[in-house]
DNA sequence: CTGTCTATCTATAAATC
DNA sequence: TGATTTATAGATAGACA
């Protein structure tokens, strides 16, 4: 945007196109930074340039990210290049997952469903091995959220009790703020991790039942159904 | 960014506030088209109006999206509000797992890992239910590919017939390109599915079991175990 | 390749409709 | 509240170090 109005086609120099990712790379974050601080509100953008294996992400908020820090600040130097893989399909995570959340949202909304991610994870016994352990803890906890915000929506005024076991318990510094009005939603993430295991202190809240088993015939997928190498894009479950 | 000199503070006036986020908004969502077609790549905004219960995202393709309205082409208008709290969590869930990555990403990535998502989803027997079905099924995907990786990487020139099966089929119209040199991805979404559920005919690969049972000291978790409502994020498992 | 400079284009704050 | 106009702050293409 300077001495020649930009016509907007992919750039076929090289050089030339790395510097204008460059530039407005800059720019970019810039003005997500700028509208969040701005308006108040949660922005981010994601960056990924193929070259390049590590993503750009600009998050608003830094908070996990200050959970994990702690935890990886006891070993820097270890094995490498495993975790490269990692964070390549994280990455491409984040994409399709925007991609499906921008299909939902900009449709009608309309269905409701159930779902439940079970897991089980080998721990190799190193440090990094924690930080999977809460992408995947995560993970879990969205859908324990989903399925209590469901449960909820139908039972509203039956069970108010189960509305509080989502306020996650904060060690240290975190705050809880209601979000939406009626979502407690854990905001400030930079608490305080005790280095000691605690994993069997989780709590096991009920589950709803009939969500996870389904009112009308369930559908149970194994591993061998899950575990999809190829054209794992093209199923249809009824 | 005209009279005045914007001064980088929450806009407290309410509507100046709303009024600047439209303008931001949409020059934003214009940057990242900008930047995503004149340097050809993957980029995309998040922006989350807390009043606004619809995240407004802008990813640069639209390939999975496509796929889904296919199957959501089918029923358009159905029950409501349930799927708000999904598209909720998935925003979340977006923001935490960007948040992640660029952890990793920023720091070294030295620790190898294995993990594995177990699921069951229960189908209430709509067609909303496919579009979820998609997503756990990426998830499992991701994890699967991760585990390839590895495996491919620990035994290099031992079992190289492992390292094709992340090659997803690619019905029509995708392009398998070579990703880092090293690993095949889809770059072509654009798919055309096939309308037939074709659950079973996912392949069941060898599972690299040293990875998933690890070579000291298994570390499985039970569903009681994820299934944490409060301090989750709290969690260390050596 | 990365940083700086500058002319110019673009985004947008403020005013107005 | 949202669209349009206007003047100016901000972003950046091209050149150069």
């Amino acid at each position: 945007m300077a001495r020649k109005k930009v016509d907007l086609t992919y750039i076929a120099n090289d050089s030339k196109r790395k510097a204008t990712l460059r530039k407005r790379k800059n720019g970019l974050i810039k003005k997500v930074d700028e509208i969040s601080i701005l308006c108040g509100i949660e922005a981010c953008a994601i960056i990924y340039v193929p070259e390049n294996p590590t993503p750009e992400v600009w998050p608003s908020d830094w908070g996990v990210q200050n959970v994990l820090s702690r935890f990886r600040g006891v070993s820097e130097l270890e094995q490498s290049k495993k975790m490269l893989s990692q964070e390549s399909f994280l990455r491409h995570r984040i994409i399709k997952a925007q991609e499906q959340l921008k299909k939902l949202k900009a449709e009608n909304r309309k269905k409701e469903m159930t779902l439940n991610i079970y897991q089980y994870f080998n721990a190799s016994g190193n440090i990094f091995d924690s930080a999977n352990m809460i992408y995947l803890n995560d993970i879990a906890h969205m859908t324990t959220q989903n399925l209590q915000e469901i449960d909820r929506k139908i039972n509203r005024d039956q069970q108010p009790q189960d509305q509080e076991v989502v306020a996650p318990v904060v060690p240290e510094g975190g705050e809880i703020m209601a979000q939406q009005g009626e979502q407690a939603q854990l905001v400030n993430d930079h608490v305080q991790v005790p280095e000691a295991n605690n994993v069997n202190a989780v709590g096991n809240q009920d589950w709803p039942v009939e969500m996870i088993n389904g009112a009308d015939g369930d559908q149970m997928l194994t591993m061998d159904d899950v575990n999809l190498p190829s054209g794992w894009l093209n199923q249809y479950i009824p």
